[in-house]
DNA sequence: GTTAGTGCAAAGCCTTTGCATTTGA
DNA sequence: TCAAATGCAAAGGCTTTGCACTAAC
């Protein structure tokens, strides 16, 4: 999984930069549902100068790559998670604090499938989210 | 569920002006997911004089009044429907001409309330979105 | 007659883009 | 060397807000 990640710059012809290789390790080392400005704010705790606009492009390419997913949870701005160590997954977030919670149910997964297939669709990708109040808010 | 329309105003203390009237009246008489924009553009048709800020703030008290909810499909700008007719259902979307079709699934309805009961979460509400390439499409 | 609502334009957010400068291969 | 990448600032797209004017109650 590893390799992946040090072949993705090399293996489409892209520079591996000092900027990338931050942005990439700071990613994949930090909690899930990051938001481009949580990213850009860790990144410069480790190189000062980075700028919004590469970690911005940076975070396309990983998605573009596959290594990345984007996800709208309708605050405004998106959040990235990293595809690599997990699977498909969806998430539970709580409306008062915001805690964002995930799990994984296969049953749901097919049903979905099924659904699509039903009316014709070819699924690409798909997603759920339950919006309420988590153990801690209620 | 009419008179749930002609009482959302008056019963909050709020005036009943041409143009909520418009907006609200064309809003309820739309194709699903329309965008604010393509809401602005048809009430405009109606009452020529419509500006977006009245089309957004309006659109805003019909989602807190529980008569429309606002989606976001991941093209950056919001879709509303109205929630007065149906009940809740979930999204197919095609990537490549945008269509979007619905389909209901009580199972998965409850499949998704046990895994947040589970987690210990309380169910507000929830979406589900399929993304692919539909009939015409594929 | 008051007070809320409207329309316009300006401002706010998040994200992307243009461009001169820097840097990896 | 030299095309690609960066950083800054400016621009873009959607949505909200400020404010003087208008209209509902």
């Amino acid at each position: 999984m590893s390799e992946r990640v040090d072949r993705f710059l090399p293996g489409r012809g892209l520079k591996t930069t000092r900027q990338r290789q931050a942005v990439v390790r700071v990613f994949l080392h930090s909690h899930r549902h990051l938001s481009a400005e949580e990213l850009h704010s860790r990144v410069r705790a480790v190189y000062p100068r980075i700028g919004y606009a590469t970690v911005y492009r940076t975070l396309r390419l990983l998605v573009e790559a596959g290594l990345a997913e984007e996800r709208q949870f309708g605050d405004g701005r998106a959040r990235f998670e990293s595809a690599l160590h997990k699977g498909h997954h969806d998430h539970l977030i709580c409306v008062k604090c915001g805690r964002i919670a995930e799990f994984e149910n296969p049953r749901i997964e097919e049903l979905q499938a099924t659904a699509a297939r039903r009316r014709g669709f070819k699924v690409r990708s798909h997603k759920l989210e339950i919006y309420g109040l988590c153990p801690q808010c209620r």
